[in-house]
DNA sequence: CGCCGTGAGTTGCAATGTCAACTCATTTCG
DNA sequence: CGAAATGAGTTGACATTGCAACTCACGGCG
């Protein structure tokens, strides 16, 4: 199967040279990659805990989080993992239907939750916690360790600055 | 490579590495980083296109990819930008519905279809373009270009890395 | 010739994730 | 005291996006 003659073949990098100056290199867009990573990877992991363990990738990161703080807040899950407070919501108590975790009100505040993991949420946990690093190692495969740290440091400092990079732009006139 | 980040690379991991205890790692799990910045980014993205242009996140991606190729096949956009067929196929129809892009099937194949940009899609491109790279600009704002570099070429490695991850996982017996 | 195999494009479906409207316990203030 | 404000959590609607099954034009092989 043929895939791009001599001619197209020279005109794509001749555009392709010209696009990375004056305009854009979706090879080399930061955001695009950012996106395609996070897609697949979300997908994968969706479609990998479903089948073998039911749960779902919003459920499993909110299982990351009260097993690290047990009897925690659905609002704190909401601050810490970024996640928007309807998804935590459904999550926890879909979480609560298959038994992995117990929610309870909170003795002050009986509006308040408070979640923690029950035994055979832990269990669960502790095996979906080692695909998950499984998971990471693979991903990060061919790295330098160093890097990697950079590469950490990096997605750190352009969260920091998702505030700007959503705040106000002037849209040209044209 | 490595260069003036190094230093707050390090840093960041001394710190995380005191956190992790209370913060389950997040701040240096980097498939959670990852999906966090890259939902900030869409949902970012998709409002600010979408109000203001009427056009969504894929299709301004698509039509990066065509501005730089006219007369591309649907086909190859998925290559090169990465993205599922089924959502190129339903963006370029939407395109196609505003106008944005004109759709004709290959002179040999009529299955096979090439796209390229309307006037007023080449338009909106160019206007779209400097928004796009303004928020890539803030983004990266506080990373040295060279760093930046290295992100980007880990981020493809990443990309490179999704088949094996997204692989068969033996799954712990215990 | 005609009948498959291939592969481009389409459609259906499911899961993720956001926004907005809503409920209602608790707090605050007139 | 009681009415309004606050804010946690719930629910419904919807956009996004990937996978899988599908359609069907073209090319190869009998």
């Amino acid at each position: 199967m043929r895939k791009s003659t001599q001619k197209s073949a020279s005109r794509r990098s001749a555009e392709a040279r010209t696009r990375s100056r004056a305009n854009l290199n979706l090879q080399r867009y930061v955001p695009a990659l950012l996106v395609f990573l996070a897609n697949r990877f979300t997908t994968g992991t969706s479609a990998l805990y479903l089948k073998n363990f039911g749960v779902g990738a919003i459920e499993w990161r909110c299982m990351g989080l009260i097993a690290a703080e047990r009897w925690v807040s659905p609002n704190r899950i909401c601050q810490v993992i970024g996640m928007d407070k309807a998804a935590v919501s459904r999550s926890l108590r879909s979480l609560e239907k298959k038994k992995l975790v117990e929610i309870r009100s909170s003795r002050q505040r009986s509006r308040f939750l408070e979640v923690a993991l029950t035994e055979s949420g832990s269990q669960l946990h502790g095996r979906l916690s080692k695909i998950a690093l499984e998971r990471e190692r693979r991903l990060l495969a061919g790295i330098a360790p160093g890097d990697a740290d950079l590469l950490i440091s990096m997605l750190n400092h352009m969260l920091t600055n998702m505030p700007k990079v959503n705040g106000h732009i002037d849209m040209p006139a044209e």
